[in-house]
DNA sequence: CTGATATCTCAATAACTCTTGGAATGTTGA
DNA sequence: TCAACATTCCAAGAGTTATTGAGATATCAG
């Protein structure tokens, strides 16, 4: 990942819509959601709010897209995100796991949410 | 973390003198810099320019300060970019760890450089 | 105290971003 | 083909953010 992508992304992240998106897609799972029930799960917003957030989303790599009927269906980027992660704490320790261990564990919960959560 | 200290961290991450602040002062350790020393390593960087990405860093809790003699010593809050990183994850495979786990990857790697260090 | 160094604060300007409403595009079923 | 639906594109206005340069504050050595 090259330092514009990143801004470009960070910069997607930064808006309370956007941000709210991306996380529902990101509990959403590769199948993703179609634009109009995206829209149907944000406060107030407007068909063309959606599609100005969703692309910008989208141009920053945060999202896919791919057509599925009348629907636009959208997914979250995990490959990206994981780029992000990984650009943002290159060289977080130097030799010195300890200092960002931390940074690991907290990724690392997040993938083993609630025991007896058989979702299989 | 809640999500307007995400909002916070992320648009403080989009602009790219204050990305490229923090991510120097990522590798740069516990020990951090001195705002001198950082606005040094940027590119035509005045004082009141660096005074100010500072203290949106500061205030969006991404990096602490501490008074040195007549510097002001910068370092990273690893802590802040792991609940960011956490934050923004959640619940992303929802038992499916398969899904999330080259994020998890991605991040380990960055910690074991060289492997076998000793502890501190 | 005085002068030198390091950093911060303030005000003005320029540049960017979000929202809104309406029109246009693409898809489906009759 | 037409009508209904889903989504996107466009333009204007309000609000936010970054840069600049000058001045203010804090620390230290003599």
């Amino acid at each position: 990942m090259h330092e514009k992508q990143a801004l470009d992304a960070f910069a997607a992240l930064s808006q309370e819509t956007r941000l709210r998106i991306v996380r529902r897609l990101v509990t959403a799972g590769p199948e993703g959601m179609s634009a109009g029930a995206i829209g149907e799960a944000m406060d107030s917003a407007s068909s063309s709010r959606m599609s100005f957030h969703l692309s910008h989303l989208e141009q920053a790599g945060l999202v896919e897209s791919r057509r599925e009927g009348r629907s636009i269906m959208y997914s979250a980027a995990l490959v990206t995100l994981s780029n992000l992660v990984a650009f943002l704490m290159r060289d977080c320790c130097q030799g010195h796991p300890e200092v960002c261990n931390p940074a690991v564990a907290a990724l690392s919960s997040c993938c083993e949410p609630t025991k007896g959560a058989s979702h299989v």
